[in-house]
DNA sequence: ATAATTCCACCGACCGATCGGTCGGTTTTC
DNA sequence: GAAAACCGACCGATCGGTCGGTGGAATTAT
């Protein structure tokens, strides 16, 4: 077993990110099984035999996609001291995962609300709301740091900041004006400063 | 002829209300044309004596979302002299109505996104971006009055406003702490100086 | 005033298509 | 040769949409 025991990769993975890939495109409802059977060159039939479920393999592309923010966003800050250095590199690298090409799943992820069997929407759930803590919890500490006394609390001001930030899928275009360098910039200091300093 | 040619109110209308509620709380593919047949007691039948297919009552709603849109929060400030006071009275109409639980239109255009006929779909983007440049530029004139000199284009900062605002609809509950009007202050204030004053 | 006609909201059975999912059997891989 | 991968025909259900027809209110003719 000399680094054996794999080849072929794991076709799930591949499955998963071709899905991902039409369920961002063409939503999860309007895209069949069989678009996706087809788009791996497999049969319907073939899909199934890898996956139980449409359902199932909604659950595994929102659940990879809470693992790609919590891997490249919060464990790659753990090792930051200063809180707003550490703030500002969270809105970088969440801007990033976003805009990322490669990330499909995470736009999944925020917009389709399809209905999931409960005790899997629950998983799911809960991982979004550890994510918002984690956020507000940044921003408390940050808050602290600078004596802040205005209204904003950490809890509005992470919650804005999330809506900001996970809305750009909605209008951004790679060819448009305001690419992803400039709005990492913009929204940091929108955060920080305001729109008017 | 002393005030009649009315009654029954215009059924096309209600008829999409109730569409708007059913698409806004199942989602538009998972709500069929009987289910909402059935929940204003008609049958398929009667219900497509009204509208001609599924798609044209979308297209009815996300419009009448755009018109609330334009009646409640551009008309309403147009009297606003101060640029200033207009944005801050903009931020909070447009808060106002995604909160709004009779506007359920506005969170079905919000979301949804059903590929509607080109010719449909090109007259609601159109709308879309119309409101999106009614912001931009109501910022670049708060901008210009107070000298801005941050690096925060008006661009940037319309979209990332109406990220967070249009945003809300996907964690807010009527029953749970951070009410609207607790959001309204916070979330004007975030804009006008950031989340650390 | 009444009979005939028009009109309109509506019904309910039906259609073709497509969907998610199944299953028995065949091919491929090691 | 066993096990995993895969095929393709098939199923029941549901979908958006159609259509011939019906009943009653309004309109017109007589």
């Amino acid at each position: 077993m000399s680094g054996v025991t794999r080849e072929a990769v794991d076709s799930r993975q591949d499955i998963l990110r071709t899905a991902a890939r039409l369920f961002q495109q063409r939503g999860y409802d309007a895209t069949s099984m069989n678009d996706v059977a087809a788009a791996l060159k497999l049969s319907k039939g073939g899909l199934y035999h890898h996956f139980q479920s449409k359902d199932e393999m909604l659950f595994h592309i929102m659940n990879h996609a809470l693992d790609i923010t919590e891997e490249r966003v919060v464990k790659a800050v753990r090792g930051i001291q200063n809180p707003e250095e550490r703030l500002r590199t969270v809105i970088r690298l969440h801007i990033e995962v976003v805009l990322s090409v490669r990330d499909r799943e995470v736009t999944v992820m925020l917009h389709e609300n399809h209905p999931l069997p409960p005790s899997l929407r629950k998983q799911i759930n809960q991982r979004k709301k550890d994510y918002i803590h984690f956020v507000e919890g940044l921003i408390a500490e940050v808050q602290k740091q600078k004596g802040t006394k205005g209204t904003v609390s950490a809890r509005a001001a992470a919650l804005a900041l999330l809506g900001m930030i996970n809305w750009i899928y909605q209008w951004y275009k790679p060819e448009g004006r305001l690419q992803a360098q400039d709005l990492i910039p913009q929204y940091t200091e929108l955060l920080f400063a305001g729109a008017f300093q």
